[in-house]
DNA sequence: TTATGTGTACTAAATGAGATATTACACATA
DNA sequence: TATGTGTAATATCTCATTTAGTACACATAA
């Protein structure tokens, strides 16, 4: 569920944070839902505890969970479109920097068919 | 010409990579043109000289550049259409993350059309 | 030949982000 | 009371990136 990349070039907490806002847009994790715990995340993904800690801190900076001290990290009240829109922007970035290289917009948009997950 | 973010978390040598590649696919470098030589490029940008070496070695080894020793470094023959495939398969990787989470390919493809450069 | 400009190689050091190890504290709750 | 929670703090380690400096071999124009 919360399967990471060690390899990757994306730091770990980064690839928690996103991990949990791809959970709660595809409806796994819901409003109120309770995160896993900081300890048990790190020991589910062999990684310290500082790292979970730091991902569920960003998020909750972010207002995507909250924390309540001795209780746990739950999921905050979602705005679906909210949370689309930021993923989005990310997109964007990517999508400029291609652009940027001289290809065109038909040509990534026809790219996009062939993408397979 | 050459200007890189010195902010961006995409190391240096990898933007003056990128940034070759750009002006290839723009047709600004012309084969067998002679690019910047590595001191001169590292004054302009006030970057390391190893900076720039680097980015050029990296860009022979990907056999877009070809250097002479004594002489300097050289736009190899251009595959115009095999370039645009790479850059193409990094934005196969970003489309693949943004779908990860539950987007929609149409929903980028509308999103594609609100980029500006 | 000489001077200058080219790529290349090498070693050493500085930097910074990320991750770890460890301990500790305050809180909630069964 | 015992256990589990988030949080904080400090020190350390690792690694990629970048810098600094020096040196060598080659090409070429003066």
């Amino acid at each position: 569920m919360f399967d990471i990349d060690i390899q990757s070039r994306i730091p770990i907490y980064e690839q928690i944070y996103n991990k949990v806002i791809e959970l709660i847009i595809k409806g796994i994790l819901v409003e109120n839902a309770q995160l896993p715990s900081v300890r048990n995340l790190s020991k589910e993904l062999n990684v310290n505890p500082n790292t979970v800690a730091k991902a569920y801190q960003e998020l909750e900076r972010s207002k995507i969970i909250y924390s309540l001290s001795g209780r746990g990290s739950f999921v905050s009240e979602i705005d679906r479109e909210k949370m689309k829109e930021r993923i989005l922007e990310d997109f964007d970035i990517c999508v400029r920097e291609t652009l940027q290289f001289g290809l065109t917009k038909d040509e990534l948009k026809n790219r996009i068919d062939g993408v397979s997950l």
